[in-house]
DNA sequence: TTTGACAGGTCAACAGCGTTTACATATACC
DNA sequence: GGTATATGTAAACGCTGTTGACCTGTCAAA
């Protein structure tokens, strides 16, 4: 609020109609990182960025505007998806494991404990279709390609879910190695084709 | 309201205490079937029960207690667990797909619709620890146990997840068969034993 | 019959929430 | 200077779940 520190060619007004929605969203990030979403409310974030409640309303359209702009920088699965197809459900599982172990961004923590509230579903909502469930359907291909990836994404989600309602403390116990086998061989489990009526078959994956 | 009624040996007072809890339980479980959770104010259960508000603070707790009254009686699996030991998957698998297709009872749709609200994870969170993981850890036994029931469960919870966030469209338009065997297959895999090295061994159930 | 206790029910309020409306103020342009 | 327009403010709205103080009818004891 004191320190205009132009650090060249970023414009960092520190007052104005930017400088007031940064100064927001950082208040937000802050406090949703360390309370929660459904803790903070719209009072406490604009009281801790100095500024009316109004505003957020005003800029962010309501609380749960906040939330979607924080989020619009990562994406649920930041760059796992796109890269080399073979090890796709590799690197899901270790990014699975690695979610389950708490790991990732102080926001993402914060957000997965908060998951749940409906404001947060309702932006998730969207994201899990558009950042996870789309882009997997769109790389996989094929004709049963939206199924695949609602299978690798039930997977996925449903872990948090675990780690939510329960701590998955014994999923965490388990030896990391092993666990993100068996995830990448669930993963894989999931890609296998519908086609064929023998339940049993080889792993046909594509 | 006038006809004291006793029908001989069930007491099924229409008036006092306990008439008016089930009053307000059946208003309740009406409303939350028709309109979910958070949809429901407790004013408007009271109103609709012909009872105050407050009543239902004095008999239940909170708005909360009508929902861990209404799922006191089902269970998450009301007898799945329970069973032969060697079909378990497969009627788990049954039952997810049936739960995809929007099936099982309509207060059990319209609550996986309202999943969600902060109120439902708090009663859920604790239900699917005690109703479905632990059970399933304690039909299992052995060390791992409770490792393969969180998996499972994931498998699960994901399953409703992916329906509530994205409608699972695709997934249900898969040949049911050919769905519920996937599904068993993936929670058979979750069974498999942790301990070797192996990550693609023989099904070691058990 | 009168008295008192008490369970059952009502009413109005509390504190909080997200959001909106009407108003004040500073800025920028003609 | 005058005026439009962006920016910020104060106060309220309507809603939520929840609570404490107050009636009221029933029943038992004196």
């Amino acid at each position: 609020m004191d320190h205009p520190e132009e650090t060249g060619g970023d414009p960092g007004p520190t007052r104005g109609r930017e400088a007031t929605k940064a100064r927001i969203l950082a208040s937000a990030k802050e406090l949703f990182t360390n309370e929660g979403y459904g803790s903070v409310s719209s009072r406490m974030i604009a009281s801790h960025a100095g500024v009316n409640v109004a505003l957020i309303n005003r800029y962010f359209g309501a609380k749960r505007g906040l939330l979607t702009e924080l989020l619009r920088a990562d994406g649920v699965f930041p760059g796992l998806i796109e890269g080399d197809p073979a090890t796709l459900t590799r690197r899901l599982a270790e990014h699975a494991v690695s979610r389950l172990h708490g790991e990732g961004t102080a926001l993402q923590r914060a957000l997965d404990d908060s998951a749940g509230d409906p404001d947060l579903q309702k932006v998730y909502q969207g994201r899990i279709t558009t950042a996870m469930i789309d882009p997997l359907t769109a790389y996989l291909g094929g004709d049963d390609a939206r199924a695949h990836a609602s299978l690798m994404s039930a997977v996925m989600l449903g872990l948090t879910r675990v780690r939510l309602v329960e701590g998955a403390t014994a999923l965490r116990a388990l030896d990391r190695e092993r666990l993100t086998d068996r995830l990448q061989a669930l993963l894989d489990l999931c890609l296998d084709g519908f086609g064929e009526p023998e339940d049993d078959g080889e792993p046909g994956r594509g």
